[in-house]
DNA sequence: GGAATAGTGTCTTTCAGACACTATCTG
DNA sequence: CAGATAGTGTCTGAAAGACACTATTCC
């Protein structure tokens, strides 16, 4: 590294935190995995929230920054972002040098639902399926996110880190019928229902009640008993 | 994100790029595997070769750059270089506002050996085993390489993306034996024969001439086979 | 023959996948 | 009762772990 002198010649990149924010709709009842978009004037189209990094800030503040000034999020909870990829083509964005440095994070549905961006599908490659294409770099991004996701939640899961719901989509305490949903919503394929009740189990405390098992009330069928996470 | 107007205001950080350079030394006989660190004055102590990136460079051309310059490797094998994490702490380098992009790379033996830089031993968490520890936050990029480093070996290896020594530290052709102490080497911890040959044998092809395997000629016992990547 | 290393055969355990069955609720 | 959903029992097949055995070389 050159010393202090020469260190401050040099040009140096913006360096911006491009989100890729994930949410369960509906997680009790039928799940449904969306991701915020949102649309911008200046080139016109829709984006990942982001931000450049101000001076001296961290990335966890940048994206503090981001979740209350762009995505409205009130300062209450402040999860934890995943870096995922940077992005370092120099003609990226044409009004100056800017590297990207894409992250993932996940919020619990009641957090986002009417903050300002939408809250869009995509199909399982992480491409908007209504046409819509993100401008700059950030269809790449959804990609990777969704991929780091699904390994999180299905692959890391069986061999390393088995965790219920790790992303905590669906608010404790929940069946073994709503947390297996939550997991299809997340994978986007279907999961044996006998052998992922198996895999969970020994996961989860079951809720007791006078050391009874408390059971769900539902509409139909026999009820079903309810779990935390262990 | 501001306009073009407001774009170029705000103060930048420098961007370094910071690489942790694994080799496995002697991958044919007896395989230990190292990282390159290199003793720098200004503040005097040992650290990972890195570098800041020039204007409008990319990740790639930076480590390039690391590896003409720093470690005076010829330009002849360009690695893929694989993102690790970030270091953000504003403080983290006390001449001016620095990020820092950790990286690593794998080099075969033959490439790096006599080149700028010591190849260092170190334990099986990552740190220096002879009392130095490496300045800044180097030490904790090693720990990380390493991880990223076993788990693509072993981890990954058996239910994602199997494959015989995927760094290439190794040259072809080579016999099952040896290929299992270039993974001891990078695992830090013993395999089991007749297991490890069995999950590598459907991913090689024998090295075959007119119809028969060829052998290796080895000081005692029976010749072993040898192969190639499939 | 004996030491050393290469390579094979096989038993056991574990666990995912799959299917069938039983249990308990509502209407 | 029928319909619907929850939960259990069990068989099968694939693969890892572990051990024993055979094969081929050099001395």
């Amino acid at each position: 590294m050159p010393g202090a002198s020469s260190l401050e010649i040099y040009p140096r990149p913006a360096v911006a935190v491009d989100l890729a924010i994930f949410t369960v709709l509906d997680p009790a009842s039928s799940p449904d995995l969306r991701v915020l978009i949102q649309w911008r004037d200046d080139p016109p189209g829709w984006v990942l929230p982001g931000a450049f990094m101000r001076e001296r800030a961290t990335v966890a503040e940048t994206v503090a920054d981001v979740l209350r000034r762009k995505v409205t999020l009130p300062a209450t909870s402040t999860p934890e972002p995943r870096l995922l990829r940077m992005f370092d083509d120099p003609e990226r964005d044409d009004r100056t040098w800017a590297i990207s440095l894409a992250h993932s994070l996940s919020l619990p549905a009641a957090e986002v639902v009417g903050l300002r961006g939408e809250l869009a599908r995509f199909d399982p490659d992480g491409a908007l399926p209504d046409g819509r294409g993100l401008l700059f770099d950030h269809a790449p991004i959804v990609s990777a996110a969704l991929i780091e996701l699904r390994e999180r939640y299905e692959i890391r899961q069986r061999f390393v880190d088995l965790a219920p719901d790790p992303d905590r989509f669906l608010a404790e305490p929940f069946t073994l019928h709503q947390l297996r949903r939550v997991h299809e919503a997340v994978v986007g394929a279907a999961l044996h229902k006998d052998n992922f009740n198996r895999r969970m189990k020994p996961l989860l405390r079951p809720l007791l009640r006078r050391g009874e098992p408390v059971l769900a009330s539902q509409p139909r069928g026999r009820p079903a008993a309810l779990y935390r996470r262990g």
